[in-house]
RNA sequence: GUGAGUGUAGUUCAGCUGGUUAGAGCACCUGAUUGUGGUUCAGGGUGUCGGGGGUUCGAAUCCCCUCACUCACCCCA
């Protein structure tokens, strides 16, 4: 073979696109009922928009980036996420001037340098949802509960819905700071991962799997017990709401984000049946990132689902079979030519129409009749030209209906309406 | 970036400690059945044994290198 999908990208092919295509078309459905319109963005930006929204010791910055230098010699950026995308389109197109909120969702492809791995793809598609300008946890709940109607339509089920909230500028570094404090001491009794993360990134820690770190970390400070007044309340509204609407939902206080602009609310939605990467959606509240992207100071929450993540979970309760309505078996040359224009005639009055482009053995043809799934299949010899008159056979059940030549018949007995 | 595993037909895989012409299931094609499919029966192999080098009388099998894929860690949708 001379040439391959470059590592960690995949080509999608029938069957499976119907899967894809059920999941896009219910999430459209869905955000219509919310009132979330779509927005199209570029697939590359600056690469500015992501190291300073996303962190610059993010991991995603360090080492995920697909950079390069366009001919122009400015340092572009293949986005490996869709919210600095869409803040950046927010200011600069002043969509804060809209009444609040402002609700988009975004469907499209994502890239991440990454080492691939079950699920985990350098080139994954996402389909993410945003909403503006309000600060009020109704929003939160409100988008935590579409995200949970979307999945549950598309067909998920046993989904584990995990909330927390991780605090704001002002609550989070004496978070961290408190954090740091207890566990410094102790440092040597944890893995050498999280002896790392103690510097770049410490609440990391209480998400490790390591035994010994599970047990060196009891008795830390917890999140929830540290937030701000305002954080506080926010969360305590958030979990109220989510009662109230009956969201089934975890709360895990351990729950790390791992982009820097989150504030307030995070959540996650994992699956057990993904293997190690089981996180099928993801987002949270993101209050100062319009600011520091120079608009007026505006807050945001937004999810972002990764679709490679969703397929294999209803790949085999969805029935993704396909075939034309009606497949004609040619006899002869002129039944060739005669069904030939039949075939098109029958397509221009809506019907998935098929003629098999070879004469061979009728026993070949309904073979292959069978192969593609054809709902139904007219035998055309000399004899149904002569006598202006077709079998219709239904491949399912084997009935037949006798038809005349005319298209409005063929197309009413065909559909059996 | 780190660790482990796997590369043989379209596909899933067998081929043990080296031994004639590389195999099986499924899929595919043809026929039995001249104008009616799925079941059955008969026939058909569609292959650079990932690539290169080495050891040997002889390598799919042993050794080295390399490439690719997979899973896991880190991290994440």
């Amino acid at each position: 073979m001379k040439f391959k999908t470059l590592k960690g990208l995949q080509d999608i092919l029938p069957p499976d696109i119907s899967l894809w295509h059920h999941i896009e078309a219910t999430a459209r459905d869905i955000f219509k009922n919310y009132g979330y319109r779509e927005i199209r963005l570029p697939i590359m930006e600056s690469t500015d928009v992501f190291t300073r929204s996303i962190g610059e010791t993010s991991d995603i910055v360090e080492k995920e980036m697909y950079t390069f230098e366009d001919k122009g010699k400015r340092s572009v950026t293949l986005r490996p996420e869709g919210t600095a995308s869409f803040v950046r389109a927010y200011v600069e197109h002043h969509i804060h001037n809209n009444p609040a909120p402002q609700k988009f969702y975004y469907m499209g492809p994502m890239f991440r340098y990454e080492r691939p791995q079950a699920f985990r793809y350098r080139q994954f598609y996402q389909i993410g949802a945003e909403a503006m300008g309000v600060e009020d946890a109704k929003l939160d709940a409100e988008i935590i509960s579409m995200l949970s109607r979307l999945l549950s339509t598309i067909g998920l089920t046993g989904l584990n819905f995990e909330v927390t909230s991780i605090g704001c500028k002002d609550c989070r570094p004496d978070y961290k700071k408190a954090l740091k404090d207890y566990l410094g001491d102790k440092l040597k009794s944890f893995c050498g991962d999280c002896q790392r993360r103690y510097d770049a990134n410490p609440l990391r820690i209480l998400d490790c799997k390591v035994p010994g770190c599970i047990e060196s970390r009891k008795g830390s400070p917890a999140v929830l017990d540290h937030l701000c007044e305002e954080c506080s309340s926010h969360f305590d509204k958030l979990k109220h709401y989510l009662e109230l609407l009956k969201v089934p939902h975890t709360i895990n206080p351990n729950l790390v984000r791992g982009l820097d602009y989150y504030t307030k609310t995070a959540f996650e939605v994992s699956s057990e049946n993904l293997g190690s990467q089981s996180a099928v959606a993801a987002g949270g509240r993101y209050d100062s990132m319009v600011k520091e992207f120079g608009g007026p100071p505006t807050p945001g929450i937004g999810f972002a689902m990764g679709i490679e993540r969703i397929i294999p979970l209803i790949k085999n309760t969805i029935d993704v079979s396909d075939g034309p309505e009606l497949l004609i078996c040619p006899l002869g040359d002129e039944a060739t030519e005669k069904g030939f224009q039949l075939t098109e005639q029958l397509r221009s009055n809506g019907l998935w129409a098929e003629i098999n482009h070879e004469v061979t053995s009728l026993k070949s043809q309904m073979r292959k009749a069978n192969r593609i799934g054809a709902k139904n299949v007219i035998v055309l010899g000399d004899d149904e030209i002569k006598a202006a008159q077709v079998v219709i056979r239904n491949m399912s059940d084997k009935s037949e209906v006798t038809s005349t030549l005319s298209i409005d018949e063929l197309v009413k007995v065909i559909r059996r309406v």
